[in-house]
DNA sequence: CGTTGGCTTGATACGCCTCAATGCTAGTGG
DNA sequence: CCACTAGCATTGAGGCGTATCAAGCCAACG
């Protein structure tokens, strides 16, 4: 039988952030979150596939990411869509609309999710030096995005998997959790999305790395078992 | 012979954003210019190809850019290069290391260009009112960068091209310039690489769009012919 | 007037897309 | 407990769009 908590096996309970809500990670905290507990900010619980929020809602609240993964995703008028990214514990969501009226992304629950709210009038009369921090992770978020700009320009198909596997493992990481075990909360539909390939490229891109290796696919559960492996390919020209 | 500035054939002589410094533009002023004008900030001038700051120097300003054209371009440690965007009058530069000891991008000349230093320590002490602007700057450049993914992953070449013709046009009416003719600041590699593209499907997609009467190209002078035309290109399905 | 850098055009190759079929897993209801 | 189903993933075959390589062109400049 698949466990569907690879990424955890060997640590904690406290750790886990997979399984359903009674799994709330209590541990890998971010220094985000103590200073938004001093708010004691709404809670609100999301089910796989729900919208915090969609384009175009009226903006009053940021999101902090409690427990989950989101994926952001934009929208031309014409149809054509694209995920921005996937969110995790510890990141907000709502950020780019700062400055609008309304929302200007779709944010999606890849799974149960815990966000706690944080209305922006708030922000500015309880706590004036989050602003600071704002700044801070609105011009992340411009790097991050440039950084994938950069891989999706130059990066051939199975180098764009291979560096959004390294990222993964390196978020989760930074969460406490295993950098080798993978549970990928997206379709390959969503994934291809993101890498701009089509779904049954990034499905290749997977096999040809599992063939060489590199690492293990069961479906959404992705070990790693060679990431310098990995790192050399994406040294090779393209 | 060739006009240099055929943008602004149409328009009084302050206008003229091209030609030599004696043009620099009186009109069409942003609103961030007046803001700024009263730090009374150091002014710096920078010739064709000149670097403004590079990836790595320590960063203490912001800059606002008067009059030129700018690119900012961030490069992997394995070589990979890409432009993150085109930037023009009215734009700041730095922003996105802000909350970073050092810059985290190049910013070029691509022409003469005139900038004003901005040191954000004074910006804090001397303009508490700014750090607003400053959320809103970030937020934006955010969706902008979101929206040019969303093109280079759902647009083929000559939607691409089209898609830059058309934000470039309307950026420059904004101005105040010329929405019709524009001259492109940079060669066909520069552009490539911001569209993710070979400099010779640059080159085809705007011949291509030359034979249909939309656009006609003298090299860099490109006038936009049949604008609605352009735009009924981009709602094909690529 | 030769040189240089940038632009254009052509021929060919190749990587990814597209379309189609099959497989796998989890969930559902008999 | 076992069909049955629905959704997602995998694999294959073939076509297409862009990259690559190569040659020639053009304008600017010393």
């Amino acid at each position: 039988m698949l466990d569907t908590t690879p990424a955890v096996a060997t640590l904690p309970p406290a750790a886990i952030h997979h399984g359903r809500l009674a799994g709330i990670p209590a541990g890998a905290a971010t220094d985000l979150e103590g200073l938004l507990a001093g708010l004691a900010p709404q809670r609100r619980r999301l089910e796989a596939r729900e919208y915090l929020f969609r384009a175009g809602q009226p903006r009053h609240s940021l999101f902090f990411i409690h427990a989950g993964f989101f994926k952001t995703c934009i929208l031309s008028e014409d149809g054509r869509e694209k995920i921005t990214g996937f969110r995790m514990r510890g990141e907000l969501l709502g950020i780019d609309s700062l400055d609008m009226p309304c929302y200007t992304c779709d944010a999606v629950a890849l799974d149960f999710g815990e966000v706690w709210e944080l209305p922006t009038a708030r922000l500015h009369t309880d706590l004036p030096e989050f602003h600071e921090r704002l700044t801070a992770l609105l011009a992340s978020e411009i790097r991050r995005d440039w950084s994938w700009m950069l891989a999706l320009a130059t990066l051939n198909a199975e180098q764009r998997v291979i560096t959004f596997l390294l990222d993964l493992a390196s978020r989760l990481e930074r969460l406490g959790f295993s950098a080798r075990d993978l549970l990928l909360r997206m379709t390959r539909a969503e994934l291809g999305n993101f890498l701009a390939l089509q779904l049954e490229t990034v499905t290749r891109a997977l096999s040809r790395l599992q063939a060489q290796g590199l690492i293990d696919v069961q479906r959404r559960a992705v070990r790693i078992d060679d990431a310098d492996g990995l790192r050399r390919l994406l040294m090779e020209p393209r």
